[in-house]
RNA sequence: CGCGAAGUAGAGCAGCGGUAGCUCGUUGGGCUCAUAACCCAAAGGUCGGGAGUUCGAUCCUCCCCUUCGCAACCA
């Protein structure tokens, strides 16, 4: 492939209705910034956008979620994303942001040519409309009767209680929450992407052109969306916040946010141009441009199907890669923003880059930033969904890259100070033995894997190659042995000159390959990159990516300074209260349901949309047949393990009089086995068996929730024969 | 339901037609320059299950099972 003559590469926008959590960072930032930084060390032409993703229905639901205003919940994030990042070392060019003019004038921009080609088809269709508040309303805006569970509490997209998803048209008794008016139906004309029309396109260039190149589960989930029937998009909507719609007469219209949003990279380039007296034209118009989003999984079809086609028929380039990645998940679990099971970008900052810690209460700063990009690098969900966990993390962090890349560089600036008195020493090319040889080829061979494997994308490739080439010195120095060398360089005679040739050479080589390790660590780590040539004395120019493979970059004699050590160590305490306040902070569905009524009430009804999250539903009512149904019984508790790896389930044997049964309980953070061995409880015998943690369950104990959400155990009065019926 | 991705040593992952590999962890040994670090060695897997194609399958085909995603304010 031809190097393209520069290049545009994105990360996903994040959305400004709330802190952004380490799954993100690992899905799109981290891998986009390494590609970048490694690209921009190789003196390439490259420019790195991203911004605030701010239009949508959420932002203003958010907005009165918090009792404030759109304007103020976009400000708000927009400055505590921005700042996060730069906390944590990701290098936009620009974070920009798509309430800003320029990017409502691009957007219109957009949509006013597709529009003029004849590109969009409009339709006329029927909305539900609050006239108290004389505004079409959203799904989400809309409350009734779920016509598949009955539930009254269904909203206009999905009913909470059964999960199924929904149109507005299929509610029963449908309400609005804005005014709680029963909606009235109206006629509303709205702009379609018809994507239908692109399907031969997007098959040739998807399952053709990018067949090998593209990651499968990116080709994968393009396909699966093809072969589904590509339908029409609505490009518009009704509501008053986002990029207006540019048509005479298209009031209280805005574009549709995922319209107006990936637009938000090419408004993103403008303002960089216009920043640094550039033209941002061929970035998004020259063929010559290789663009690259970076997005997380979810993200996939609209990076690689209807931005593609809206690019296209704008007349734009198309993206040459998405390198989407999997989820993260942590400690066990799905991340969660409503359960509060995840780990935001600003508590780590807080705690361990903002915060003085570690043994001798330093800052953490610039390498607990380059902990956390290790770390996410070396587990990113490149193929599949990996696993975040604390112990992990520490793990990792300590017995790769401090123990064998740290300790390497520090044991090599020991050594040199010891024996070579703190210069660079001199090689001795008369004695060059196999080992030097090897090493020096094993320098020059991982910059051109690391190289190879930054290309296609593939960073914890990339970074363990580069943690394996301090691997590799570690090995080197073992077999040299330069402390051994050193006793016989004190004494006389002509061993002693050679001794110290060999320490010489030994040294020279290891220094060597620590500035390597420097130039390649670089875009993984930049703050350990810099610490490093800080170390050497060297320049910044010295990260240029031409420097790897060479064994030159420190010169004979140049005197370095003392070490310091590049990664402090994490304490066991440190990973054992992030745990704890992982833990502590998940919302319990129930809880959160006790904080959203008493929101309610707070508010006096006026606004009803902080009903938005689940409330306790009081089922419907039923006739004795239905609860005829279930079976029940008292049963003696005989034995009772821990699942392993649950944290929540204990495997019990129930005594039921005519047989025993096994059931597994989420109740083991409220009972321990010792506890419940000879206890009578209420079982639900006739449930179909279900599979948990891979055991099979036979049934379910009945519990009830006390105030404190600690579960109890619901039992006779005073014991019954094992087996009763319950009636 | 369907479609997509995945199931490989205790854990996390590579490999993808021809004696199963890496990192961490474990065990034993070595070294002592170094951040209780480093180096060497060993143990540990009928490559989710079943059938088929093949001289030969972890790798290809088919069926089944399990997990995740395609659909939630979430990369």
């Amino acid at each position: 492939m031809n190097q393209p003559k520069r290049y545009l590469i994105t990360s996903a926008l994040p959305y400004a209705n709330g802190l952004k959590h380490v799954g993100h960072l690992a899905g799109a930032y981290i891998p986009a910034d390494i590609y970048v930084r490694y690209l921009r060390a190789q003196k390439r032409d490259v420019v790195f956008v991203c911004g605030s993703d701010e239009h949508g229905t959420a932002i203003p639901i958010q907005a009165k979620k918090e009792g404030t205003t759109p304007q103020a919940i976009i400000d708000k994030y927009h400055e505590a994303m921005k700042q996060d990042f730069e906390d944590l070392d990701i290098s936009f060019d620009i974070y920009h942001r798509t309430s800003s003019p320029l990017h409502h004038e691009t957007a219109s921009e957009f949509f006013t040519k597709l529009n003029d080609a004849g590109e969009l088809e409009t339709k006329e269709t029927e909305q539900y409309f609050d006239e108290e508040a004389s505004t079409f309303l959203a799904d989400r805006y809309i409350k009734g009767t779920c016509p598949n569970c009955g539930s009254d509490r269904a909203f206009g997209d999905q009913c909470e209680t059964c999960g199924r998803t929904l149109s507005p048209d299929e509610l029963i008794n449908p309400v609005s929450t804005l005014s709680g008016k029963v909606p009235v139906k109206k006629k509303t004309t709205h702009w379609y992407l018809p994507l239908g029309k692109h399907e031969q396109f997007l098959r040739d260039w998807i399952l053709e052109q990018h067949k090998d190149d593209w990651r499968a589960t990116v080709t994968g989930q393009c396909k699966a969306w093809i072969d589904g029937g590509l339908q029409s998009r609505a490009v518009t909507r009704d509501l008053d916040w986002g990029v207006k719609v540019p048509v005479q007469g298209a009031d209280g219209k805005v574009l549709y946010v995922w319209f107006d949003a990936p637009i938000g990279y090419i408004s993103a380039t403008k303002q960089w141009a216009a920043d640094n007296g550039k033209d941002w034209k061929p970035y998004w118009e020259d063929k010559d441009t290789k663009l690259v989003h970076f997005v997380g999984k979810d993200n996939i079809v609209f990076h690689c199907i209807i931005f593609p086609v809206m690019l296209k028929l704008h007349g734009n380039i198309l993206p040459e890669n998405v390198p989407a990645n999997e989820f993260l998940n942590l400690e066990g679990d799905k991340m969660s923003t409503s359960r509060n099971w995840k780990l935001d970008m600003r508590d780590y900052i807080n705690d361990f880059v903002k915060k003085p810690a570690g043994p001798n209460g330093e800052n953490g700063g610039g390498q607990m930033v380059d902990a956390l990009r290790y770390y996410l690098t070396a587990i990113a969900p490149e193929t599949k969904d990996s696993e975040f966990t604390w112990k992990g993390f520490q793990t990792a962090y300590r017995s790769e890259l401090t123990d064998i890349f740290g300790n390497f560089v520090n044991r090599t600036f020991v050594l040199m100070h010891k024996l070579c008195s703190g210069k660079v020493p001199k090689l001795h090319m008369d004695i060059l033995d196999d080992n030097d040889k090897l090493l020096i080829a094993d320098i020059e061979g991982t910059k051109a894997e690391v190289q190879s494997a930054l290309e296609h994308y593939r960073f914890r490739d990339a970074l363990f190659q580069v943690i394996d080439l301090a691997r590799k010195g570690n090995q080197y120095m073992q077999k040299k042995e330069p402390w051994i060398k050193a006793k016989l360089a004190t004494s006389n005679g002509p061993e002693s000159v050679e001794a110290q040739k060999s320490i010489d050479n030994c040294l020279h080589l290891c220094l060597q390959l620590t500035a390597n390790l420097a130039v390649l660590i670089n875009p993984f780590l930049p703050s350990t990159a810099r610490k490093m040539l800080y170390m050497m004395k060297v320049v910044e120019k010295m990260l240029d990516w031409e420097n790897a493979g060479k064994i030159n970059l420190l010169s004979v004699g140049y005197s370095l300074r003392e070490p310091q050590l590049l990664f402090r160590k994490i304490e066991e305490e440190e990973i054992t209260a992030q745990i704890e306040k992982l833990k502590n902070g998940l919302v319990k569905e129930t809880a959160s349901n006790k904080d959203t009524i008493a929101g309610g009430q707070a508010s006096g009804g006026g606004v009803q949309l902080n009903q938005l999250t689940t409330e306790p539903v009081n089922k419907p009512q039923i006739q004795y047949d239905d609860f005829a149904k279930l079976e029940l019984k008292a049963g003696t508790v005989t034995a009772c393990v821990k699942v392993p790896k649950a944290d929540k389930l204990l495997q019990l044997e129930v005594d039921l009089g005519t047989e025993k049964r096994t059931i597994v309980s989420g109740i083991a953070q409220h009972y321990t086995p010792e506890e419940m061995l000879g206890k009578q409880v209420i079982v639900v015998t006739n449930l179909a068996p279900r599979k948990m943690k891979g055991i099979e369950s036979q049934g379910m104990i009945l519990t009830a929730e006390d105030n404190n959400g600690k579960l109890q155990l619901l039992k006779p009065e005073n014991p019954v024969s094992p087996g009763s019926n319950v009636s």
